[in-house]
DNA sequence: CTTAGCACTCTGCTTTTCAGAGTGCTAACG
DNA sequence: CGTTAGCACTCTGAAAAGCAGAGTGCTAAG
């Protein structure tokens, strides 16, 4: 039960073991097993002894009598807290990867899927994404669109390229020359500030001009508190080959729980911190999302702490091949904060260059 | 073996009811079990015959000796182009659906997710829902950001508000103004144009409006021909709940297919046609597709036709309430082609406009 | 502390059995 | 001639039984 206790090194290398060959055949291992197959120096009664042991200290269970052991959640954690040790994709695949994402670097609407994909064959898991998303959403560039009657479509390109469409209606109708004389003002007024900002500089802007600013305000409001956009996934249907999958039923939850995405984006959010670049496990749900309860989900979050941060991971069984996942998930998430940087971090050099030439733009403060 | 065999009103009762009892009860239908329930005026021995008889021409299977009888997509197909009639959502769930949406009016990014959720629950299916798409992809405007180095961010809006953005790099650096001042160029020059014609462009422009013209005009001709664009979809799960899928593997094909976006987006293109409105049933992958064999799709394109379309359906177990599935597709796309009609289709108004205010409309096509 | 040996247990597969459901056929009926 | 009652026949699916194999836990000896 005490999962705290300390291991003595053969109880480690028997429990690692023990993970390690659960992980590979997915039935359960038998002390003669380990003995045989890893050329352990001590007979298989032995094996059984620290097996058992293992079993009390809450690391290990039993199907049922005569069945070999399978690690329990805190197995896991202890396995991959401290058995696991620091572990990298073999050379190979990191070129093979590092070369798919050249090519996608260019395009930013595959950066999302793929790194999806990549990630989702890599670690032979189920694969999520989350689009990056601002610490702080600024104005970037305003498009009104007339469009029937009195509707205008609203386009909003954010600092950072992400890009909101609304449909708003009119108290009086506008031609498209009116509209976009009023996109121009805007944009000449409200570049690079936040909604707040943005909602102060109402009072003192024309009928039109106002009412649209805030709802630009509003919509920028909600891009920054909503859980909101996209997660992109992909692997799912390789997961469920995994054996433990095999009953429809569990086949059935799984499916479920990834398909309800807001739910993926609360255990995201609530389990990673602001930072970029850590590696956070979760076996089983923890204890705290019982859905989850027969995966483990290995998250990180990439792009540039505390300014533009999406956040990315693996689904997989408990019994997933941690070493793998871990790995996959810090090298793409490396890749995705290098191409993050690339186009979003540095837009605050936008200001900076234009100051360069000539500085007339109010105090552009850069979220620290 | 004859499908196209007349049959006699009374063998089309038949047909009817076992289709309709075995849509509900997802078990083998008996001669007993149709003339108990649907109180018919002759004894289960003729019934009987009249199921051999369907057996014959084909409507009809026996999975062995001595089991009821299932229908074979053939008498799918009789039953949905013969039998089904015209079928309406009942009001109540229509009126619901309307609030839905007009709730969600504004929002354009919530459009497909609320369709693909609606018609996921109303016809209870898994839904697939692909984003409108122009017909000849149009300019709108073009906004250039300055990132790091030689990068450059490319957000391009076209008409009917889709966005496309790409990372470029220069030959030489640039500042924030002269890409300001670029982009405001290439807006003048470019608006309305298409592809091709801003190819033609080119060769009139500076070095670095000229190269961003070409990478533009790129763009455009890949969304053109490309299948792109994301498939939405939602109901996966409760699909999976179908007793057909109580065999994992069955679950994992259906699963592996959902997922395969480029094959669905293939079946889409194939199997509608350009016009809005029409409601396509394809049975069992009309045995062109293997991986379908087990589904059915009910597809209907959505939008303005010749202009700005997208596609929605229902994936669901042949054995799927094709009456359902038909209106719940119909109708959504019908609301669906309306709000592509306020936002979309009037682009070209918005020239007509700009020369005078005057709004006469053409009637808006809604098919059958 | 380690290990050989052995009794014991539990699974998972195969085989058997059996009731039930449903058909197909035949012969009789109106 | 279409319809129907009756019955033999077939196939399923669940339950029961049997059995080999795998693996443990324990004991006693090294």
């Amino acid at each position: 039960m005490d999962t705290r206790q300390e291991l003595t090194a053969r109880q480690r290398t028997i429990l690692g073991l023990t993970v390690r060959e659960y992980v590979k055949t997915a039935s359960p291992v038998s002390s003669r097993a380990l003995v045989e197959r890893y050329g352990l120096p001590v007979s298989s009664a032995t094996v059984r002894n620290e097996l058992a042991y293992l079993e009390e200290t809450g690391h290990l269970t039993h199907p049922h009598t005569s069945a070999g052991r399978v690690p329990t959640h805190e197995g896991y954690r202890y396995f991959v807290e401290r058995l696991l040790g620091e572990v990298e994709l073999p050379l190979r695949e990191r070129l093979t990867i590092v070369h798919q994402f050249h090519q996608a670097r260019q395009n930013l609407e595959q950066w999302m899927p793929l790194a999806a994909s990549t990630l989702a064959r890599t670690a032979q898991g189920a694969a999520l994404v989350t689009a990056p998303r601002s610490e702080r959403a600024r104005y970037k560039h305003l498009q009104l669109i007339a469009t029937e009657g009195l509707g205008v479509l609203l386009v909003l390109v954010l600092h950072g390229g992400m890009v909101k469409q609304r449909m708003l209606t009119l108290a009086e109708p506008s031609t498209q020359r009116e509209l976009a004389e009023a996109s121009d003002r805007l944009n000449q007024v409200c570049s690079g500030l936040t909604g707040p900002e943005i909602e102060v500089q109402v009072t003192q802007l024309p009928r039109l001009e106002g009412e649209v600013a805030t709802l630009v305000s509003d919509i920028m409001d909600r891009v920054d508190t909503q859980w909101s956009g996209t997660i992109y996934s992909d692997g799912l249907s390789e997961m469920l080959q995994q054996p433990e999958f095999s009953e429809a039923e569990r086949a059935q939850e799984l499916v479920q729980v990834m398909e309800e995405r807001s739910f993926l984006r609360m255990v995201i959010e609530q389990a990673l911190g602001p930072e970029v670049g850590h590696v956070r496990v979760l076996v089983g749900g923890e204890g705290e999302w019982d859905q989850l309860r027969a995966c483990s989900l290995v998250l990180t979050r990439y792009g540039v702490t505390d300014f533009t941060t999406g956040a990315l991971g693996v689904v997989g069984p408990t019994r997933m091949s941690y070493g793998r996942a871990i790995s996959a998930v810090r090298f793409v998430g490396g890749l995705l904060s290098d191409l993050v940087q690339d186009v979003y971090a540095l837009e605050g050099s936008e200001e900076r260059r234009s100051q360069e030439l000539e500085g007339d733009r109010q105090g552009g403060q850069h979220g620290g």
